[in-house]
RNA sequence: AUUGUAAAUUAAAUAGUCGCGUAUAGCAAAUUCGAAAGAAUGCGUACGAGGAAAGUCCGGGCUCCAUAGAGCAAAGAUGCUUGAUAACGUCAAGCGAGGGUAACCUUAGGGAAAGUGCAACAGAAAAUAACCGCAAAAUUAACACAAGUGUUAAUUUUGUAAGGAUGAAAAGGCGAGGUAAGAGCUCACCGUAGAAAUAGUGAUAUUUCUAGCCGUGUAAACCCCAUCUGGAGCAACACCGAGACUAGGAGGCUAAGACUGCUCGUCAUCUCCUUAAUUUGGUGGCAAGAUGCAUAUAGCAAUAUAUGUACUAGAUAAAUGACUAUUCACGACAGAACCCGGCUUACAGAUUUACAAAUAAA
RNA sequence: GCGGAUGUGGCGGAACUGGCAGACGCGCUGGUCUUAGGAACCAGUGUCACCGACGUGGGGGUUCGAGUCCCUUCAUCCGCA
């Protein structure tokens, strides 16, 4: 399956708030929660409040091109979710710091070596 | 050349690598997901967001509610004229009013004598104007003298809108005549209202005559008049596949439902109320249309007609991104979600056309 | 997609039919009281300025005069499917 899978319910995104583990980067958020489907699900919730649509697409475009970036060797199942962090600028968002930020969380959980 | 007015166009470009969405009677593989309906997978090829996609402020298509019906009421919208349009609160051309030296811009612009309401404070008075004042007559009192008149004051009656601290607004304005004092009482000029003639489809304009002007403002207060509007929305709606389908009550007539009230009429047979439950997936709807562009004809124009030509975005948590290199003016506002016609708002710059003003030069 | 509500000092919250805007409460500042603090009481508190002008989310309009009426726009909140 070569197609990222998606988070879509909204109790699938408060089961992740509530019992996962996060990281918080300069410019993203970053919550883990483990699943047993054998595949990772990834979800990114950006607040209609901080931004209008054009930014707020080009933010999950930017988190998910940098998110491709890496391949997974092993076979990990995680739920993981974005959040922009509110104390960053939304124009200064670029594609070096996020992809730093998703480096240092996944390392930081043992997803990649 | 400067300053300005109006209208229109455009919305960085090129190459490479990786990646995303849709389509595919191209090639390959027959497998995977699912309870089922159905969906998906590799490579290649093609295509892939705007002028406002936005706000949701109007109007329509489309779907369902009966085929969307009839009448009265209620509620709401619009409001100079003529035309355009599927329709509009939109557009075009005009008229009136206001602004600008001008090009040009702005304009919810019917009715106040159908009725009701309101006009704070100030002011005599805020809409059937006599409080002060001005003037005449009568009475009383005082004073003067030439001795029955005059002057002054007060009171009463009458006439009078010239003057009066105010106010946004004071009863057409201003000047002359006139008068006891005054007054459109009379006259000239200006304004207003009405009628006729002429021009124009018409709003209206011009001219002439008449009326001395007997009614202020507010309808974006209620209202009156004219015109218009049935309701809900693609989460509409149709179909396919699962799951669930409890207990009690009422009606099956004249009941209940189809936007609100009433009356009439129509439809369907099971419907409604309370409690529990109201879960979940797929397919269609879904992209060629009152479409854009060019030319010709009609028209001042909006627009219409004819011919030619162009047009594969179609998702369902929602597709355009990242990196590298080069160039320049160094990139604004901003992301389709059923589809169209407008309006409104946001917007870095660049380009083009027409016109106006005064100055300078030729 | 459809529908509704709200916006006024630093904060909450009044102002009715258009007619003196900032009532009232909290907070803040100064003073009295106290050894000190609290509580209580008194005075002040939009901005520029000390005459006056500008101020009800922003921009226009109607009116003699708009917090109030109308149009437009921004922000916040809520409901339904």
């Amino acid at each position: 399956m070569k197609r990222i899978k998606t988070l879509k319910m909204n109790y699938e995104f408060k089961n992740v708030f509530s019992k996962g583990k996060y990281y918080i980067g300069k410019q993203v958020i970053v919550y883990f929660l483990n699943n047993r489907l054998g595949y990772n699900r990834i979800g990114i919730a950006i607040s209609s409040k901080l931004c209008k649509a054009v930014k707020r697409n080009r933010i999950k475009r930017l988190i998910r091109a940098s998110y491709q970036r890496f391949c997974f060797t092993e076979v990990s199942s995680y739920d993981i979710v974005f959040i922009w962090n509110k104390k960053a600028n939304i124009e200064d968002a670029s594609f070096e710091i996020i992809s730093k930020d998703l480096n240092k969380a996944f390392l930081k959980f043992g997803i990649i070596k």
